[in-house]
DNA sequence: ATATTTTTAGACAGACTTGTCCAAATCGTC
DNA sequence: GACGATTTGGACAAGTCTGTCTAAAAATAT
């Protein structure tokens, strides 16, 4: 049994396991440092791996790099679409649930570690290699925000809410979930749960008082 | 005349002269690369200088940097002072003038070329150097938002809107009214005047509907 | 016109990186 | 136990960068 593929699955666990290992350890370096001030031998070191399997991985460093934000969007991109599948699309207690919602969507997609990763990679080289980011910037955030649209519009369909242009509204839902974590969102500090709670309950009370309506029956 | 103090103006003259040249190419050359890729020769060249003259100027490499951020932070301050200052405090048309305010706001704090390098230096070295920020950090937004928490509470006496927590709506003001630009400032976008009045359009609409209360007597 | 300060260009040592090469060691499978 | 692939540690050349030093040039004040 197992004739000719159990070699190839056991070699790959232990390649794919470096693998991560190693894309693991340049994320951090390369968020900790910027991508020129990132070192090669550290991130060996921090992947507990020898400098030349990296090289053997991934080649470049630029390649390593284009590695490290594919991975890191994947994720991202994965996290989202399961967080907006638990969007509460028929709700009894909407404020309740809503805040439960934002503050899943904060929890599974902005103040991770990949999220984290993610905002300060963007940051950091957006700029400079716009090709890195041109597909996470044209599929990421422009679906999130239909997606979430199309939820709040049929939250208005139903009678909960009362919008004009539910695009806006949802660009408006996510800026509010994050006024009061700018700041520790910048300077990398991590959000307490409670800290957490109070800002998304206040996002939502402010976003219900702008779109609410009574319950419908 | 002017016997003793010509001489000391035109030097500070030329001195001051070259000395903002270096921050300025300093300032832009760091964000471009971020500390560690920025180079100092680079920066010379981008300032029409000689690489000894940075060095007589900012000593070291790491000094440059906090030259360059406390001049930075010292313009935004400023900035945001003297836009506080236009808030609408007797308003007649209270949505059309917290409109203009909330863009001069934009204009002068958030979108300027002072704004997008304090937001990258935050960015790119922030967790690095605390130190650098810390002043900014703790009188800077704090007092920005204390000051435009104040405003509010001011129209909420006078009848103009009906707020539980003057803290938090300023906070969730500024958010709105950065909620169509996100993207653009992370990216580096330059954003256009049109994009800008729709974004502080909507985003001050939002507010109202939450917090407006119908034209007081 | 001269004296003083500032600026310049270039050379320089020391340190650090990247990416390659290679021989020895390790690992998992047959 | 033997085999093939992968990993390792170290050495290596080529390049870059910082920060210092020097003597010449330019600018400025008296």
């Amino acid at each position: 049994m197992t004739p000719a593929i159990a070699p190839d699955i056991a070699v790959a666990r232990s390649h794919t396991a470096k693998r991560l290992s190693v894309l693991d350890a340049a994320a951090r370096v390369f968020c900790r440092e910027g991508f020129t001030g990132a070192n090669i031998d550290l991130i060996a070191a921090e992947a507990g791996v020898s400098r030349q399997t990296v090289y053997n991985h991934h080649g470049d460093k630029e390649n390593l790099l284009v590695a490290v934000v594919r991975e890191i969007t994947e994720r991202i991109n994965a996290g989202v679409f399961e967080t907006l599948a638990t969007f509460p699309d028929k709700p009894v207690d909407l404020e309740l649930e809503l805040i439960e919602f934002a503050v899943r969507l904060n929890q599974n997609c902005m103040c991770n570690r990949d999220g984290k990763f993610l905002r300060k990679l963007l940051q950091t080289e957006g700029e400079r290699y716009p090709d890195l980011f041109a597909g996470w910037r044209e599929h990421g955030p422009a679906k999130t925000w239909a997606a979430l649209a199309a939820r709040f519009a049929r939250l208005a369909l139903s009678g909960w809410l009362d919008l004009d242009d539910p695009d806006v509204a949802a660009r408006q839902f996510l800026a509010l979930v994050n006024a009061d974590l700018q700041m520790a969102l910048i300077f990398g500090d991590t959000v307490s749960e409670e800290q957490l709670r109070t800002a998304t309950t206040n996002a939502v009370r402010c976003f219900l008082r702008a779109y609410g309506k009574p319950r419908p029956v």
